[in-house]
DNA sequence: ATGGCTGCAAAAGTTTTGCACTTCT
DNA sequence: AGAAGTGCAAAACTTTTGCAGCCAT
């Protein structure tokens, strides 16, 4: 895996360059939400797989420092609860199977157009859009019918 | 208030088809939360007001209960926990204000648009769409430069 | 009258914090 | 060496639940 290598350097980086250190319990917490959306705790069920004496409050921690250092973003679904995902190098935004729970990425060409409009209208200087959308998955929805 | 006991009338009416009953803390509840985003603890403490004896437990059900009637919309900021507002006649959607905290509603004409065009791209049928935006109002952007 | 609703208290679930010890640089 | 990070336990906060009595229909 050279290329896991790679990130794990640029991470390493960007957590330096803010005082702060890079540790084995950090880079298996980024490694297990890349490209993934989990929350605190399947992070930390799957964390203790390969570090057993990891603590749920360094999850919650590590998950805090890594969304104010803009490495991983906190998504809002609709549970009360945070899931958190590895920044991905493009904006994206995400759609959710009601019936499943699967979660599907997609990218929005109409977005930038939308902020620009929404900012102008509102007086707003808009930081960053995110955009959800909920439904059925093509499997879900034959067992619907 | 006319326009308060009309709209009475009607929530009245959705919650008799569904066998369920318009108790004094219901419509206390939904009046606060209709043109309002709360959280359950403000709406439990302004409830409190009119209604010293309220639980807290009281606004939790009945949030849920509304939901799940549609009467009430549950919004997912970046908070941990759920605001509610009364559903809106026309869908919209929110810009929050990172100085301030202020909400601001708007509606999306590309919405529409861009709903069929995930759904067909994804193949999913699209059952909502949620679009926040954050950044800063007019006012804080002047206290930023 | 009767089935839904409420208040209260207790439990369950999620996130944060204090502190002594460890580890990265 | 020194500052940052970790594990553990306890606290704080959010939401749900069980139950006895109350109230809308």
């Amino acid at each position: 895996m050279v290329a896991k290598k790679q990130t794990l350097k640029i991470d390493r980086k960007v957590l330096s360059s803010a005082g702060l250190r890079m540790t084995n319990q950090r880079a298996l917490i980024l490694d297990i939400i890349r490209h993934r959306h989990l929350d605190a705790d399947e992070v930390y069920r799957q964390a203790r797989d390969k570090q057993p004496r990891l603590s749920l409050s360094t999850v919650y921690r590590t998950l805090r420092r890594l969304k104010e250092l803009d490495l991983v973003d906190e998504l809002h679904f609709g549970e009360a609860h945070h899931h958190y995902e590895v920044k991905p190098p493009a904006e994206h935004h995400h759609l959710v199977c009601l019936g499943c729970g699967k979660i599907v990425e997609f990218e929005c060409s109409l977005c930038p157009q939308m902020k620009k409009e929404i900012a102008h209208r509102k007086g707003f200087e808009v930081a960053r859009v995110e955009v959800q959308m909920t439904g059925y998955c093509s499997k879900c929805r034959q067992g619907r019918e």
